[in-house]
DNA sequence: TGACTATTCCAGCGAGTACTGGAATATACT
DNA sequence: AGTATATTCCAGTACTCGCTGGAATAGTCA
């Protein structure tokens, strides 16, 4: 900050690295993924995210002085939330590259997602777009219910991973199930099929998670 | 290094972060954006961007150490190239996020691109694919020569900036001339502009550059 | 083999970053 | 006003990063 390079060039990478640093840190990457799904106060993010709450403003200072979040407050609470769909795209970008690129991040996701028990392909976006089209599917939200309510696939019904086991019967055995959670490496999905295949339903994950849906353009709903 | 916290989901965003980290330096992102436009050997990169040999060598070793950048050994040059066009892409998009977000960064390039001498609207890669199809323009790559051979847009012609002037007469008066060069920061394409500009051509810039051709999937040619 | 070139490796220093715990702000509740 | 809660601000410390200059490595050419 003492001295200024003054050559324009430069400058505009320097500004192009502010978003670099930004998400150089594994928490600020967290936290902008959670922030994809929907605005959150400060110790909700500490809560998920089980770092100290001090710590999560910091980087949520980090994260705003970035312009790629922006805050709200309403009463006590201050509500973060993704500055736009565009931040949340290069989010969900850079984890595409992470898994294009570093052999590692398969490796870790197998580990993650309880080895790999996923045996059938993730159902395309346009299929599914397709299947709904044909009432040939019903599509479950798997996440929290706050998530759902901040914007979810139009047409997806709301059964949190929690609630699932207690709301089996509301689903049909005859159609296909497709469950969705926040993004490729979300396990709430995958552990909702476990269940559902153990019950003998028919049911697939689809590809990626809201984000994605949301970043190709794809038809979004929200309330309850 | 020490510990190893065990976790995969912070593991996994541990790496996500590596990315991240990749590019936190301005130098490594000017880096990328250079290795997206054709492979390079170390010290063209040390003369291109202005910094020491020894400092481009550890940048190279970081993206590397990333995965971002691939190299190839030619006798005693080592060629640097950039992994792959999700490489490339992503590096486009973090300056399309930069821009979007920071204001600083559009002030920036106005005053870079000379005072944002460019009144007329860039032209859209769409319109310029339909009027190459009716031969109702003649496109013009103003990059240096090697950049050109690496790869251009298909039916593009090759004239460096620095031979424009006297090579104006292999280009019609009649037809719409439009110039491409790097990216939306180049300086090549507007210095370009002017010069044919103020010889009586009616000339147009493509949006953005060959990076944003390639990733949109638009057909690319390579070799003189 | 020996001189030459391109690149990488290494040590060291200054600057920046991440996390912690305690103090300060700002709003709501009574 | 006075208490309680959510959040931010502010050191302090350990650690990491970026750049520099000198030494080492790998290949080429005579």
């Amino acid at each position: 900050m003492t001295r200024t390079p003054a050559d324009p060039r430069s400058d505009l990478h320097e500004q192009f690295a502010r978003i670099g640093k930004a998400v150089a840190s594994p928490k600020r990457i967290e936290l902008l993924e959670l922030l994809c799904q929907g605005e959150r106060p400060v110790d909700a993010l500490a809560q998920a995210t089980g770092m100290s709450v001090t710590n999560v403003s910091q980087h949520l200072q980090a994260l705003k002085a970035a312009r790629l979040v922006e805050a709200r407050r309403e009463g006590t609470r201050i509500h973060y939330r993704a500055a736009d769909e565009h931040v949340c795209r290069f989010t969900s970008e850079l984890g595409a590259v992470a898994r294009a690129r570093l052999v590692e991040v398969e490796r870790i996701a197998q580990e993650y997602l309880e080895g790999g028990g996923d045996t059938l392909e993730p159902i395309a976006r346009e299929e599914l777009l397709r299947r709904l089209a044909r009432r040939d599917a019903v599509v479950i939200d798997v996440r929290p219910g706050d998530e759902y309510r901040s914007g979810h696939i139009r047409g997806a019904i709301s059964i949190p991973l929690d609630d699932l086991a207690r709301r089996l019967r509301e689903l049909p055995k005859t159609k296909l199930i497709v469950a969705y959670c926040r993004g490729p490496y979300c396990v709430l999905a995958p552990q909702a099929l476990a269940l559902l295949r153990a019950r003998g339903f028919r049911a697939r994950r689809l590809e990626d998670g809201l984000p994605e849906w949301r970043a190709a353009g794809l038809p979004i709903a929200s309330g309850s």
